[in-house]
DNA sequence: CTCTCTGCAAAGCATTTGCACATTG
DNA sequence: CAATGTGCAAATGCTTTGCAGAGAG
C-alpha cells in the first residue's frame, strides 16, 4: 500500500511513527494496539503506546485501518478491506475474515424498515476452531 | 417470569439481591451494570456494583441475561429471549432488538466450512434512528 | 458450623488525556 | 515561529477481586 495514499488531502503529517504503524498493519492480521506497539518498537525503540492509539484513531479516521471490539479482550486493528466479517476462535480467538454474502441486504432491509440512515452493519461469528477442537481432543 | 427457574437445580442462592436484578431486567430495555444497580438501589439501598456484576455473571452462567457489548460503552444486559440481533442508534445508542431471518444459516454456513463448532453469531446494524435525525434537522 | 454471599475498597486492564518538549512545514 | 506531533505519566471508565463480616442451609 501507498503509505502517503490518504495523508496527503489531509490535516494529518505523515511522520515516521504513522508509517510505521501502517507498515506493521498492511503485514497483514488482526492485531491489539498492544501487539502493534511491540512490532513498531523494533524499529521506533521509543515509541510510546499512547501514540500507537492515536495514530490508529487517526487511520481509523482516513479510513486506512478498521477496528474490531469484542467483549473481554483489547480491541483488534486491521487494514481496511472490502466489507467483511469475522469467524473467531472462542478459544484462541483468533480472528479470520470471510466475505459477506446476503448479509448486507438482511442489514439494509431491517434498517430501512424501522428508518435507520447512514447504515453499517458488523457481523460476528464464534465458534471453535479446529486447531483448537483437536487439542482438546488431545488433552482429553 | 418465575424468579425461581433456572436457580433451583443449580449450585446458586436465590438471594434477595439477585432476585431483585433478575425483576429489574425482566422490565425490559437494554440495561448497562450501571442502571441495573440504580434501579436496584431502589429497593436495595445499600446493594453494592460489584454484586451487580456477579450477579449478572451468574444469571448469564444459567442463560437467563445476555449480555451485548459494543465499542466506546458499558456492556448492555437484558432478559435471554429467543435469538435476535440488534439494531443500535449510533448516536443515541439506544438497542433495539430485532428478529433473524436467514442470518443463523449463513453463520451456520461458513463456520462448517471452516470447520468450526458449537458456533454462535452476533449481528449488529447501526444507523441513525428516526428520533435522532429528526433531532438534528430542528438543530440545524 | 460450614459454605455461600455481600459490601467495601482496592486492583486491573484497555484506552484517553494533559503537559512540556521535539519536530515539522 | 506557528502548528502539529510525541513521550511520559497520570487519569479515566468499566469490570473484577480480596477480604472480613453477614446470612443461609
Amino acid at each position: 500500500m501507498d503509505v502517503n495514499a490518504g495523508f496527503l488531502p489531509s490535516r494529518y503529517r505523515l511522520t515516521r511513527q504513522r508509517a510505521a504503524v501502517l507498515r506493521v498493519l498492511d503485514g497483514g492480521g488482526h492485531l491489539s494496539a498492544e501487539a502493534v506497539h511491540a512490532r513498531v518498537r523494533s524499529e521506533l525503540t521509543s515509541i510510546s503506546l499512547g501514540t500507537i492509539y492515536r495514530t490508529l484513531e487517526i487511520l481509523r479516521d482516513l479510513g486506512l485501518v478498521q477496528v474490531f471490539s469484542f467483549e473481554g479482550g483489547a480491541a483488534r486493528y486491521e487494514t481496511a478491506l472490502d466489507k467483511h466479517f469475522h469467524l473467531m476462535c472462542s478459544q484462541c480467538r483468533e480472528l479470520l475474515n470471510v466475505q459477506a454474502g446476503g448479509v448486507a441486504e438482511i442489514a439494509g432491509e431491517i434498517a430501512t424498515r424501522h428508518g435507520y440512515s447512514d447504515v453499517d452493519w458488523s457481523l460476528t461469528v464464534v465458534g471453535r476452531c479446529l486447531g483448537c477442537s483437536e487439542k482438546a481432543l488431545t488433552e482429553a
